[in-house]
DNA sequence: CAGTGGTCTAGACCACATG
DNA sequence: ATGTGGTCTAGACCACTGG
């Protein structure tokens, strides 16, 4: 780990613990750790020190510190990493998203740096599942594009999107050139398009969710699914989208400012 | 307790745990309860046996036992409550919510049976916040409504709606009489109102929403929060909810079948 | 290899709710 | 007074990651 400083065991002393407040140990200490987040004092990326030194400096057992550890992680704003070491992951805001406006004007409001990562763009053939949300026939091609959101640095929002192939024959080279899906529609002679059904649940983000969003397994999180038609009413896109909890509020039926 | 029998030890035995298995006890142990209720085994509403009696009868240390009974509680499947026991909470299915219609028309197609409990209306001070939203001066009089919807007598969702007090003058008398906020519109001159603005967000069950919902504090739950207006563009309610993360889906957008 | 976080044990004391 | 869940200790072994 090159960029992740980590942490002395000093930042963390300077705590009252005692049974004589009325606050669990494990909440003190948690409250310790975000206050030394928010404070500045720990910075997103750096390392922590690790769990038996850090459980050490503050006089408590390991298993007290998990339970504060663990809720942090829930909370999104620590990721532990096997064998490796639990690293600052806070997004310093929230971020508001309003339906039916492309992401860029989603986020100009806010004024932290937003960068896109594209993972892939590859072509498959579409499951049952994905054929009935695309209205295709199962086993027709499909081009998968998987993109994550940056924000400062750290992951907010890691996105599917499937479209259906034979519609879209030069996405991957218009798509290489401009980065932008509206751009891959347009190119394909779509002008007009609008978003027609959100669904938003929680649940419990998977591995694989996790590894791209930099959280722990199981940490609770928002999935977004959207179905997007063109001009007459052909679904064109299915989005699947997973946000950490705490890192964003959706918006409908509003003007943006 | 008296409509919560307590469930025997012995419905829990018949593992096979060990640690050949590549999963963690905890995980089968969770896995393993949760199949209990899903399967029929262990009802809504019905008590655990005691952490130590169950711990002994799988064969693990406590702590072991409550990493699961951890995870069912995040899950919203479980609700511990100190001194008295652990409960099954789960409601079998998922909501769906679609914006912009009326409750009941948002559970028309489930099959289950919705009561509503309504658990005050009573006259208050709008505080600063309150004030903004309803676009009123603060400290002017505002109704408040607090009601919890139940699905097969398990709550599954908390409901505060704030009104302008000059506005409603007769709102206790028609909604104890009708039980609805829509007849009370009505009966001040409000034929046609809509929602203008939706916010949802996630959170942290606080002691509150917990009580409200059978929640153990800390269980991860959407915010809802809403504006209605009537014709005219004043703003008449605002609403501001409270669902368990796995009991509901939020649709926007779709028509309702 | 050494260090990390993940899991697990066998105890203990406490505050709390109920009868 | 009893039983409950909530908290905490002092150890231990493991799988995993990285150098």
């Amino acid at each position: 780990m090159l960029d992740t400083p980590e942490i002395p065991l000093a930042t963390f002393n300077g705590l009252v613990f005692g049974p004589r407040s009325d606050m669990p140990i494990w909440q003190q200490i948690r409250d310790h750790i975000l206050g030394l987040i928010e404070g500045g004092a720990l910075r997103p990326g750096s390392q922590l020190p690790g769990e038996t030194h850090l459980a050490a400096s503050l006089g408590v057992t390991r298993i007290t510190l998990r339970q504060a550890l663990q809720q942090l992680q829930n909370e999104g704003h620590l990721t532990a990493r096997k064998g490796v070491g639990i690293f600052v992951r806070s997004p310093p805001a929230i971020f508001s998203v309003r339906d039916g406006h492309p992401f860029r004007e989603n986020i100009e409001t806010h004024s932290a740096p937003i960068t896109t990562d594209t993972r892939f763009v590859r072509r498959e053939a579409a499951n049952a599942d994905l054929a009935e949300r695309l209205r295709i026939a199962e086993g027709a091609g499909i081009v998968h594009l998987r993109r994550v959101r940056l924000l400062a640095d750290q992951p907010v929002y890691v996105n599917d999107k499937y479209f259906p192939a034979e519609r879209f024959p030069d996405f991957e080279t218009v798509y290489a050139d401009r980065q932008s899906v509206t751009d891959v529609f347009r190119a394909h002679g779509i002008a007009a398009f609008r978003r027609v059904e959100t669904r938003i649940s929680g649940g419990f983000s998977t591995v694989e969710e996790a590894e791209n969003l930099r959280l722990t397994p199981g940490t609770p999180v928002f999935h977004l699914n959207a179905r997007n038609e063109d001009g007459n009413g052909t679904t064109i896109e299915w989005t699947s989208g997973c946000w950490p909890l705490t890192s964003v509020e959706f918006v409908f039926g509003a003007a943006p400012k």
